[in-house]
DNA sequence: TCGATAATTCGACAACTTTAGAATCATCGA
DNA sequence: TCGATGATTCTAAAGTTGTCGAATTATCGA
């Protein structure tokens, strides 16, 4: 599970920013602080203006970055904020979102 | 000298989140702060890997996402990081970079 | 097992980014 | 004014990103 093994802090963090420069990532972020850091997939893709396999893409992103985890539960799957990671590496960003 | 105007408040994240999004420019921000936020130019410029345009290039970057300013200084120029963007941005950020 | 629903992967393409060398522009000191 | 030094712009190539539709995979309930 950790993503900062093997790569450089600052290859992390570039990752990281990447991953978040980006409306639509911006927006899934939003989303999911909003609603205490957990959502149905479906529903937050809902939300996003965009094709549902961009959403995977723009997902997957996130995923990579280690700011969200995924996990199935049914037929359907739960995304959650990594907040430990924004609280790390970003602390205080989540706050100035809102 | 507004960078905000005109732009919502995500579009100019997704700007400063790109400006970071680059390893030669977190160099730029990281010998910024260690050097209390000012450089001259030619000697930020020789510490980072980069030939001159391409230097230039990643600090203009950096100066249209409102990270830092630049003032001449003579012939030469003077690179200050501005703090106060990232306090308001990404606040606590920077202390992370140590 | 089938069909329905949920999500990912693939292939393609346009748009954008990074990079460097060459040419240019700006400022200073002699 | 000239030459030197410092910094930017231009051009072009190479690489990366974001997007979509179609095909695929996964899981559930009947």
């Amino acid at each position: 599970m950790n993503i900062k093994q093997s790569i450089s802090n600052d290859e992390w963090r570039v990752k990281i920013f990447k991953a978040l420069a980006d409306e639509s990532r911006l927006a899934i972020v939003r989303a999911l602080h909003e609603h205490h850091n957990k959502m149905a997939y479906a529903i937050l893709v809902d939300q996003l203006n965009c094709g549902k396999s961009t959403a995977s893409y723009h997902l997957k992103i996130m995923q990579e970055a280690g700011l969200v985890t995924t996990s199935r539960q049914g037929q359907s799957k739960l995304v959650e904020l990594n907040q430990i990671v924004f609280d790390g590496v970003l602390p205080g960003f989540l706050k100035t979102l809102s």
